[in-house]
RNA sequence: CGGGGCGUAGCUUAGCUUGGUAGAGCGCCUGGUUUGGGACCAGGAGGUCGGAGGUUCAAAUCCUCUCGCCCCGACCA
């Protein structure tokens, strides 16, 4: 049966139908990444690299401007690295990449196999995050707590084989930032923790357009080795949760297994006290399950590639050239408007496809504004504009001039819509729950068989222990996202055992 | 690693039960007609049917082994 017109997007299933799948045919449909031969590992395509390199830049400039400086360690980690600290090797030891050769042979069929003559004396593992390759530097460049604190953050890969891969969200490689502080005491570790969650949850508002929880990690859910986890949670359209980042606070854990000893102001020899901190390319697929539409991805526009795309409308050939040079000169104007405290960027397209392809295309790739020129548009001044967050079919006729001067406006009321309307998805799908009837009904899909979206946050009352957490996430899969750094004191009763609480903590499901 | 499923053109797949040597849609290329719009018509390129072995006059199809991928669990930025 054929669907009227209107009825269609274009992007199938539909987030309602299978979201899932959806979130597959998005990457897709906006070409931001593909799946690569290698199981697990992505190839991400410029569209998609294009946001990664927004990103880095701005949380760079955040970074840079708290004082950290970037450097670069080793792919590399002597396996006895790992084993040093030993909640760190319990967390990642399941899912190392491990390199054992360092030459390969002729396996005399057209093949090639590891040289067993080229056996490494000790196996390496790829880095699944660098703290004790890290620590290891920093063991030989503190002496004196002069040295301290440390601030250094590094871009880089890491690799975790993990089971079930998923683009963005759960890759087997993935791209990341890591910083690594050591500090005099713990007072200001504690302090470097909460300065860059801080960070992490601005970036999230007035970039990404996402409004986040913040708060503590529960024991069960803390980095391996970590004393104190905090993190950022965001609400997905499924009402999942997705932790967006994280900071930790590793106590002197770490200064120990890496020996960061220095000689303090007393002249007695102390451990340092260090922190590490990250985001992923997971806040690109955190970014799409946020914002895109069953028409495909919505970028909000401070992260997007190009703000803008000029799309030349020339049906005959006689006016391509005037047509051309007006979306030029169009561009030239438009890129010197300045939106968030930056050159707006734009793009022409002026591939040669038909002109519904090219539209769409752009709609779901998700860029912010279109921007049609035509033969008719050039002898009226004007142009066309059409905008991601209305309609596919809805544009406005204004004046060239007009857009020109309004474009940077637009930008900025088209990001706080995005963030307005995540904050009330979110909200909406925020819920205080009191008896444990309710709180089991609230993530209890209606139908068992091929579960509907249902659920949210509930913001419930727990007795701190490990069993509440266990039998929760046995009986419901739901877990503690996080115990919020902003929520009052109130007095309640545990969910499940009825013993007082002191305060409510955050319960969903998560990626 | 347990339990299911699947590997046929760039993508989605038909054919396999009942062996006779490969078909479609989308995409791609060329030409034409269109053109404020995901268009239409015509022609065309592209496949050692995941790999190896076996049965047979003959294998995408039957048998054995192997590799890879997807889904469901435990784990995770």
């Amino acid at each position: 049966m054929s669907q009227p017109q209107q009825d269609k997007t274009a992007i199938t299933p539909t987030r309602a139908q299978d979201f899932p799948e959806w979130y597959q045919q998005v990457v897709r449909a906006a070409d931001l990444a593909e799946n690569s031969d290698v199981r697990g590992c992505m190839v991400i395509k410029p569209w998609g690299y294009g946001i990664w390199e927004n990103m880095q830049r701005s949380l760079d400039g955040m970074f840079k401007a708290t004082g950290h400086k970037n450097a670069y360690f080793p792919l590399f980690i002597p396996l006895s690295y790992l084993a040093k600290e030993a909640q760190h090797v319990e967390g990642f030891a399941k899912e190392c990449a491990v390199v054992t050769h360092h030459r390969l042979e002729s396996d005399g069929q057209g093949g090639l196999r590891p040289a067993p003559g080229a056996q490494l004396t000790e196996p390496l593992i790829v880095r699944p995050t660098s703290e004790t390759i890290i620590g290891a530097s920093y063991a030989k460049w503190v002496q004196s707590w002069r040295d301290l604190p440390i601030l250094i953050n590094q871009w880089a890969n890491v690799v975790r084989w993990e089971m079930r891969p998923r683009v963005f969200l759960r890759t087997t490689e993935f791209l990341w930032q890591e910083g690594h502080t050591a500090h005099e005491t713990a007072q200001e570790a504690l302090g470097e923790t909460d300065l860059i969650l801080g960070i992490y949850e601005k970036f999230a508002r007035e970039w990404l357009a996402l409004p986040v929880f913040t708060g503590e990690k529960s024991e069960s859910e803390r980095f391996p080795g970590a004393v104190k986890t905090l993190c950022i949670e965001a609400m997905v359209q499924d009402r999942k949760a997705i932790q967006a980042g994280t900071s930790h606070f590793l106590g002197q854990n770490f200064a120990h297994a890496s020996g960061i000893k220095f000689q303090s102001r007393e002249g007695r020899e102390e451990h340092a006290w260090t922190t590490s901190w990250g985001v992923s390319t997971r806040l690109i697929g955190t970014l799409i399950m946020a914002h895109a539409d069953d028409d495909g991805l919505v970028l909000p526009p401070r992260i997007a590639p190009s703000q803008i795309v000029i799309i030349p409308v020339t049906p005959k050939p006689e006016t391509r050239d005037a047509v051309l040079a007006a979306a030029e000169q169009l561009a030239v104007e438009l890129r010197a408007q300045t939106a968030f405290g930056e050159k707006i960027s734009v793009e022409i397209d002026k591939r040669d496809i038909g002109g519904g392809t090219k539209t769409w295309e752009w709609i779901k790739k998700g860029v912010p504004i279109r921007v049609e020129l035509g033969p008719r548009d050039l002898e009226k001044g004007s142009v066309a504009v059409a905008r991601r967050d209305r309609g596919p079919k809805e544009k406005a006729f204004v004046p060239n001039a007009d857009f020109v001067a309004k474009a940077a406006a637009i930008l900025e009321e088209m990001q706080a819509g995005l963030l307005a309307k995540a904050t009330a998805y979110r909200d909406a799908n925020t819920v205080k729950i009191d008896t444990k009837e309710d709180f089991y009904a609230f993530f209890t899909a209606q139908n068992s068989g091929k579960p509907e979206i249902h659920g949210g946050f509930a913001l419930a009352h727990w007795n701190g222990s490990r069993e509440v957490e266990e039998r929760i996430k046995d009986d419901l899969k739901v877990t503690i996202r996080c115990i919020p750094s902003a929520a009052p004191e109130e007095d309640g009763k545990c969910i499940l055992t009825g013993e007082p609480s002191k305060r409510r903590v955050v319960w969903a499901k998560s990626y």
